[in-house]
DNA sequence: TTCGTTTATCGAACAACGTTCGAGAGAATA
DNA sequence: TATTCTCTCGAACGTTGTTCGATAAACGAA
C-alpha cells in the first residue's frame, strides 16, 4: 500500500464494561438527556459507531446501565436473614428506593428485558424469597411482591420525576416545593378542602419519610393477609 | 365553533380545544412516538409552527393532553357518598389505573404541573376527600394518599410500559409473557427460589386482578391504622 | 513469513425530531 | 384608509439515533 501517512493512527480499544460504566456516569453527572452516543462516544475516545458493535440500541443501552446501577443494591442487601421476613424486605424496598430516587432514569428501564438484566432478576427473586417466608399462597405471595415492586418504582418514578420536571439535574427541590405551595394556597378552599387540609405537612414533608409510612401501610396490609391466613 | 368553512380560505383556523383532542387521538391511535408536531400539524390541516402560538413547548402539549383525558375519569367518579370512604377511594384508583394503562404516555406526565393541569389537581382532591373521611391527623392522611397516587401510577406505569416495550402500540401481551415464561423456566430453581415458586401463577395471572389486589393489601393497611387511631 | 478470516473501530451521511423565526393573512379598531 | 393585534405558515437550524462501507488490528493456518 502507498501509505500517504506512515503514521499508524491508533484506533481506541472498547469493553463492554467501559461502555457500560461511562454511561452511567454520563448520566449521574448531567442527567438523562446528557446520554448521547455522540456524548458517549468522546468520553469513550472513540468514534459513535464504535458503540453499536456492543449495543444494538439505546434501550439496550439503557438497559444494561440500569443493571449495572442494581448491582450496587444487590451488593447491599446481601445477607438478610432477620426474624421478621417484611423487615429484610422493607430494607430491599428502601434501598431500591433511594437509589432510584437519585437517579430519575432508573425507574423507566427496571425490569424491562430479563434477558439483558440479571441483576433485577436477583433483586426481584431476592425480595420474593423474603416474602415467602411469610407462608402465603403462591398467588398471594406473587401479588404482595408485585405490589411492592410496583409501590417502590412508581413512587420513585414520581418524585425522581417531579423533581426533574424544573431543574435538569441538580435537585432544587426547593423552589419546586414553594411554587407548588403557593399555588395550591391560592387556590379555593371550598373547592379542595382535602389540598387545603394537608397543606401544612405538603409544604413540610420529606419524600424519604412519606415513601416508608406509605410502604409501611402497605406491609402492614401483608401482614394481616398472613395473620389472617394462618387462622380463618 | 368547529365548523369547517371552506370558503376561499387559505389558510386554516385552530383552537386549543382541537390541537389539545387532535393530540390526544394521535396518541391513542398510535403510542407517545406518533406524536410529533409535524404528524399533528398534518391532522389540524395546519403548519408546524401554529402549534406553538397555543403551546410553547412538547412537554406543555403532553400535559394538557395528559389533563384531557383525566376529564373522563373526573366525570366517571362523580357522586361518590357510599358509606365507606375507602371503598369509594378504590373505585377512584382503580378508574384511574384502567385509564392509565391504556395510555402508556400519561403515567409519566400526571400532575408534573399543576398550573396545566387542572384535572389532576381535581382528581388528586377528589381521592383525598375520601381519605379524609377516615378522620385521620393531617400527616396521615397526606401519606396515605400519597401512597394510593403512587402506587396506582407505578403499577400502571410500569405494565402500560412493559407492554409497550415490544410492541409500539398494539397490545401484544400474550407473546410477551409467553416470552418472559419461558425464560423464567429456563432460570435455574435453585439461584431464584421465587421466581420458580410463582412462575405458574405469573403465566396465568392478570395485571388488572393483580393490581386490584395489590390496591387490597394497601386499603388495608391504611383501614388498620384508622382503626389502631381511634382506640388507643 | 504470508494469506485469509474474524473481530473491532471509525466517522461521514441520512432521516426524523423539536424548535425558531420572519413574513404575512385576517379581523378588529381608530 | 391606516394601524394594530391576533394568528398562521413553512423554510431552516441544530441535535438526535442509526446505518453503512471502509479499514485497522488480531489471530490461525499454510
Amino acid at each position: 500500500m502507498a501509505a500517504t501517512d506512515k503514521r499508524t493512527r491508533t484506533r481506541a480499544t472498547h469493553s463492554m464494561e467501559a461502555v457500560v460504566t461511562e454511561a452511567v456516569a454520563l448520566l449521574d453527572a448531567a442527567g438523562e438527556s446528557a446520554l448521547t452516543f455522540r456524548a458517549l462516544a468522546a468520553r469513550l475516545g472513540g468514534g459513535v459507531g464504535s458503540i453499536y458493535w456492543y449495543v444494538s440500541n439505546k434501550d439496550e443501552l439503557l438497559d444494561r446501565a440500569s443493571d449495572h446501577v442494581l448491582a450496587d443494591v444487590l451488593a447491599a442487601t446481601e445477607d438478610l436473614h432477620g426474624p421478621d421476613p417484611l423487615d429484610d424486605a422493607r430494607t430491599i424496598a428502601v434501598t431500591l428506593f433511594d437509589t432510584i430516587v437519585q437517579r430519575s432514569w432508573l425507574a423507566a428501564y427496571f425490569m424491562r428485558d430479563g434477558e439483558q438484566q440479571p441483576n433485577a432478576l436477583r433483586l426481584y427473586d431476592r425480595l420474593g424469597r423474603q416474602v415467602m417466608r411469610l407462608g402465603l399462597s403462591a398467588r398471594d405471595t406473587f401479588n404482595a411482591v408485585s405490589a411492592i415492586v410496583g409501590f417502590v418504582i412508581g413512587t420513585a418514578a414520581d418524585l425522581s420525576q417531579q423533581h426533574s420536571a424544573s431543574a435538569p439535574d441538580a435537585g432544587a427541590s426547593g423552589q419546586d416545593l414553594e411554587g407548588a405551595v403557593a399555588q395550591w394556597r391560592a387556590l379555593d378552599g371550598e373547592a379542595f378542602p382535602y389540598l387545603h387540609f394537608i397543606l401544612d405537612e405538603f409544604a413540610a414533608h420529606d419524600d424519604g419519610v412519606q415513601f416508608r409510612a406509605g410502604l409501611d401501610l402497605l406491609l402492614a396490609g401483608i401482614r394481616l393477609q398472613a395473620a389472617d391466613s394462618h387462622k380463618p
